[in-house]
DNA sequence: AGCCAGGCAAGTG
DNA sequence: CACTTGCATGGC
């Protein structure tokens, strides 16, 4: 296979593709040359990121992406993939009013400090079974090494493509993952996770919880809670990266964090409550805010 | 050494 | 319903 097409779009806020991608929203990129997650990067110039995936015809392709400036530059060895990265990055949106919005919403400033320090940061749309396995094996987990775990699992059980010698490997499908066991799970460092995911792979290969979500946010996030190792935290991350609920708030420990300094008034008992109260705060867009926030609370804590 | 990381399931009262 | 406990693993 070769890259054989290829584009750029312009857009009017420049793009952090490193932020975007090493940030804990996905875990389905790789950085070429180099090591993600490495705060003194010492080269200047801009990374190259690549993706394998499946299309709907089940093809399995690749996707590069690099940023310069206001231009974002893709290759693929797929003729549709500038729809691809469309989707990927939500370029549809407009990103400038909707952090805008955002701002003006927030009743202590700590969004438009988070937007200022990550304004390139956007909020991404992935597949939803690579997310929903992803977010699974996120619980108790620096994202660093969730990314390992996945990239472990693409090895082992992902289809291949080649290209210039070398081999790329996509996130297994359901039925490609059915056949690990709980053991070669755990030796790829899932850890406890290792049984969740291999019941979730189960309920959806042999269709006792199908992959085919409701459309409605509230109906959505109870079905995804049925499958093993989704609780509400998970399933607001498979609700907001992997179904493009843009309202949904995930409240994990940072959140939680953040919550008690700027938001006391909408820090509730349990996460779930503290969630659906921000959200309430910051309307269409709170899965929005909540991404720079995530990302700027890690960052402050030199992480 | 102990604590923590994008929490969850299962058990108890 | 609310609360507690065990769970894998590696980095600091």
């Amino acid at each position: 296979m070769t890259l054989e097409y290829n584009g750029k779009f312009k857009t009017d806020i420049p793009i952090d593709l490193e932020t975007t991608i090493e940030s804990g929203q996905t875990f389905l990129w790789n950085k070429e040359n180099g090591t993600m997650f490495n705060n003194n990067n010492i080269s200047n110039e801009n990374p190259t990121y690549y993706t394998v995936r499946h299309t709907k015809e089940d093809e399995i392709i690749v996707l590069k992406l690099k940023s310069n400036n206001n231009y974002l530059f893709w290759e693929s060895t797929y003729k549709n993939g500038r729809n691809q990265i469309k989707s990927f990055l939500q370029l549809d949106k407009n990103i400038g009013e909707i952090q805008s919005e955002l701002i003006n919403k927030d009743t202590n400033g700590i969004i438009e400090k988070s937007i200022n320090s990550f304004p390139g940061l956007r909020i991404i749309n992935e597949p939803l079974f690579p997310t929903l396995i992803s977010f699974i094996c996120s619980t108790q987990m620096r994202v660093e090494r969730i990314h390992n775990m996945i990239n472990n699992l693409s090895k082992s059980f992902g289809s291949c493509i080649t290209i210039d010698e070398k081999q790329y490997y996509a996130f297994p499908t359901p039925s490609e993952l059915s056949i690990a066991t709980e053991d070669e799970l755990r030796d790829l460092k899932l850890g406890y996770r290792a049984s969740y995911v291999s019941k979730t792979v189960n309920n959806i290969n042999n269709n006792t919880i199908p992959l085919q979500v409701p459309n409605d946010v509230t109906e959505a996030r109870k079905y995804l809670e049925k499958y093993t190792g989704v609780g509400p935290k998970v399933a607001d991350c498979v609700l907001l990266y992997g179904l493009g609920f843009t309202s949904v708030v995930p409240v994990d420990t940072w959140i939680e964090r953040a919550a008690e300094t700027y938001y006391p008034n909408h820090l509730k008992k349990n996460r779930d409550d503290t969630a659906r109260s921000l959200e309430s705060l910051f309307g269409t867009y709170a899965g929005f805010a909540q991404a720079y926030l995530f990302h700027y609370m890690r960052t402050e804590n030199q992480l």
